[in-house]
DNA sequence: CGACGTAGAGAAATCCTTTTCTGCCGTCAC
DNA sequence: GTGACGGCAGAAAAGGATTTCTCTACGTCG
């Protein structure tokens, strides 16, 4: 009806209340007396114009609570949206809000993103995920970090590990190499010996090289190195895992068992084998990473390692906004989380062997 | 080195650089005539502070570009992220950030969720996804409309049918009834007369009672109407379906085809038949809606649906800042996206009838 | 040589809220 | 009856950036 034109201020409250901004303002926050009769003119006169304080304003005062950044890949892969979700969950909890920002893997877009997120003065910048392993990045990295402490903000790494000693950042991980450590170790323990490592990256992003060390530690330790035609290059998505997988059988390489770098290559690797003509987990027993949504899609259902997405991305809240309050210390801003196998249906004793 | 103590302002750049504050702007905003020495005087000062204005100050003077506020439910549905996706990639493009804020499926707390928006000052607030479809529940978004409207804000209803003539909203539909009449229609042309329909929602979700009404308008223009015993409630979750067909079958409901209300329900239906003993598709057609994750990794691939959620999400970004830009008008601000249905491999004519 | 015009830079107002600092008035005690 | 004190509310400053207004100085033209 009323031709309310733009959004109201506490100026408009005041004078329709018939008292100053000061009052008004005091009545809001509730911690100073004002008389009985005051606050509900004030009240009344909040209701009617439909006053909602500008929290830019607020935020520029200094009384503001400040929002929580969250720098992630890509929001549509499954174990994104796990911490996405947790370190939603947690911020809510505690009246922040959550800005989200994509970088596609692109280093440079995320350092825009970064100095974003320093404008907006956010209590925290999380950035999600494994990167390049690469030294220039790492400094540049370090300097961001050293930027953002300025700023009064905190840099949070999460499921990555850290850049260095002296760069304020507070680091989330979990134990990469003993989960991969686990599986292939399950694998062994159940009779396999010529066992595939499919997703090794060549560029060395942190999360494919520590999931490929611990394969290679569960060999070592049980008195055999890798055979290095068994280690296959892929990144992290089914179609690549798939025809890497089909054109190494098709090459008449011989194993019986698949530990793949991810749930997603697993899910290729599983197609790939079902179109070579070979049973999972009869002829071949396949083991995935990260327990997240195509494991239990899957038939069989993928034997996998659980990683807590959801505890890491709220504890990427929790910890650098509890060094701030002063509840958690400096010395515990470096958390490792521990990881699990889950064992399904997608892994099996190997077949005896053929003799035709 | 330096104990910087505290994010740095215009006033440090400017006494730095031995100018005023109002210059030192100039040069920031860059579209003012300054000279090239007292550039370059600012641009170093600028560099040594590793200063970024602050985004607040810049908001309350009215120069920031606006967020854009993104309301979910989950963000780990998988149609969500997609939602999500694509609204973030808008966003990203005109350089505006995106907040993003979860439910849990809560009204409450999604009113609680748009207050803050509109304290944000956010350029548009979208809710996404279905809900019930309550009289009272649509009074208080109409009201909430007209509050974001007189806040200089736009409500965007993403997924979701128009709540009324004169409320001030962006809609951005698919046509979930097309959809499904699309999806019975190919189950009855290829020969199936018993379809059941899993998830029919007895709270009247919006988008299960309008994929229910596509499958009702089938079997209608195909001279039958739905036996209201193939008819199954459930909500869309895997679990609940899975349950829901078992018990169906062991209550002796006979069908050669299901329609699934989403893609995680007819995963779930999927396992129900296999563990009945059931072949998909030789013994029972099926078909999910969503085409999401689960309808490639399922096995096997599931005929489905076709949704853009992506294109949703962009056209949530695009239709309410373009009315604000001028650029879209007030009647293109709703807007019906199609979708189509992806055959694969869980659908085949139904078995010839048993002679037992 | 003087006057006018213009470019470049500083001073100050503005955006909206919070928070001191003041000031008023009423009450209580001496 | 007067002085002191306390409670409540208004005035004003602060917070950081933008923008209008204003002023100075220089260059050019008559």
């Amino acid at each position: 009806m009323s031709p309310n034109e733009g959004p109201k201020t506490l100026r408009n409250v005041a004078e329709r209340a018939g008292v100053s901004v000061a009052t008004v303002s005091r009545v809001l926050s509730g911690s100073y007396p004002v008389t009985r009769h005051t606050r509900q003119r004030v009240l009344r006169a909040v209701e009617e114009l439909d006053y909602v304080a500008n929290s830019h304003a607020r935020a520029l005062r200094g009384q503001a609570t400040e929002s929580v950044a969250f720098v992630v890949n890509d929001v549509r892969g499954p174990s994104f949206a796990l911490v996405a979700h947790g370190a939603e969950e947690e911020a809510a909890r505690r009246g922040r809000l959550c800005l989200i920002c994509t970088t596609q893997g692109h280093a440079e877009r995320e350092l825009a993103v970064v100095r974003t997120m320093r404008a907006q003065r956010a209590g925290a910048v999380i950035l999600v995920g494994g990167v390049m392993d690469d030294e220039r990045y790492r400094r540049r990295l370090a300097e961001v970090a050293r930027s953002l402490e300025a700023s009064g903000s905190r840099l949070v790494l999460c499921g990555r590990p850290p850049i260095g000693d002296g760069v304020p950042a507070t680091v989330i991980e979990y134990d990469n190499e003993a989960g991969a450590h686990a599986a292939v170790s399950h694998l062994l323990a159940r009779g396999h010996r010529r066992i595939v490592f499919v997703g090794a990256d060549p560029l060395g992003t942190t999360t494919a090289t520590a999931r490929l060390a611990g394969y290679r530690r569960a060999l070592h330790e049980h008195g055999g190195d890798a055979d290095e035609r068994l280690v296959i290059e892929s990144d992290f998505e089914r179609d690549t895992a798939h025809d890497r997988i089909v054109g190494s059988i098709r090459g008449g390489l011989a194993f019986t068992a698949v530990f793949a770098v991810t749930d997603s290559a697993a899910a290729g690797a599983l197609t790939a084998l079902n179109d070579c003509g070979l049973r999972v987990p009869e002829d071949v027993s396949l083991v995935g990473y990260d327990d997240v949504a195509p494991a239990t899609d899957l038939r069989p259902r993928l034997t996998t390692v659980h990683v807590p997405y959801e505890e890491l991305g709220r504890a990427a809240v929790r910890l650098p906004l509890g060094l701030r309050e002063g509840t958690i210390s400096a010395a515990d801003q470096h958390l490792v989380l521990g990881t699990h196998l889950v064992v399904r249906e997608s892994t099996a004793p190997p077949p005896p062997p053929a003799r035709s």
